[in-house]
DNA sequence: GCTATTCTACTACAAATGTAGAAAGCGTCA
DNA sequence: TGACGCTTTCTACATTTGTAGTAGAATAGC
């Protein structure tokens, strides 16, 4: 249950608010992208096949929950990013992520700072 | 220059050892990798179309060198995932793979192996 | 009730991806 | 120098992904 990226810009939509129709998913997604509503209930459709989300239907009209959760659809893409491009290893990815030499950016500072946080949550339990 | 899964398959082969021809790469691949010589060879000429590799010939025969790095193929599939899938933020995937409640992994305990050696080079700085 | 609008269902189609066969070329060893 | 085996080149084809049009059904407003 992989998702595709088109399918994850659906996802993340419905995520933000459930159920909804294919109306109110073309209403939220980003501005950058400008798909046809029949692409987006297209779209939909096929999540439903694949049981990413349930259809239901109000009447004629579809409505539709998200069954993959936020969490595992993470879960997953991130499992097989490890798995493809380092070696089934989240600890490597993490260092990756931690070396990077790209000083310009606030990423770093970001990561450090969710760091930070961890080690003292974990401290604190 | 994003790669597909089959072409990491074939790249984490080449990046380990390179030059290489499409028989190391053929032998060198896993063993529950069952591809076809030919298989293997379309992918390299692919990648080769894609710059992704640079194909120099020895005679008639192919030879394959990598033009982008592992570093770079990783941190562009990651910037894409985080983008995709965490908002765009790097420190958010991290927070992800922290606060994972799947006990029953050697995961965490690793990650946490990669933070505590990360922040001692980092007071060591 | 009739019309304008909105949805759904179905179909389509190009590009990308995964996978491989056929045929022809070349190198090598007997 | 011929046959065998490996390599390349070209072609092929199914599937998945991205994207959308068309036609007919449902609905809502007048």
């Amino acid at each position: 249950m992989k998702l595709t990226e088109a399918e994850w810009q659906i996802m993340n939509v419905l995520w933000e608010g459930w159920p909804a129709t294919t109306r109110q998913v073309a209403d939220r997604l980003p501005d950058e992208i400008n798909w046809a509503y029949t692409t987006i209930k297209t779209m939909l459709t096929r999540l439903a096949d694949k049981h990413v989300v349930k259809e239901t239907k109000k009447g004629s009209i579809g409505i539709y929950t998200p069954l993959l959760t936020r969490q595992d659809a993470r879960r997953i893409a991130l499992k097989s990013l490890a798995n493809q491009a380092f070696d089934g290893s989240a600890k490597s990815l993490v260092m990756h992520l931690l070396e990077q030499d790209n000083p310009d950016s606030d990423e770093l500072t970001e990561i450090n700072k969710a760091i930070s946080e961890y080690v003292k949550k974990r401290g604190a339990k």
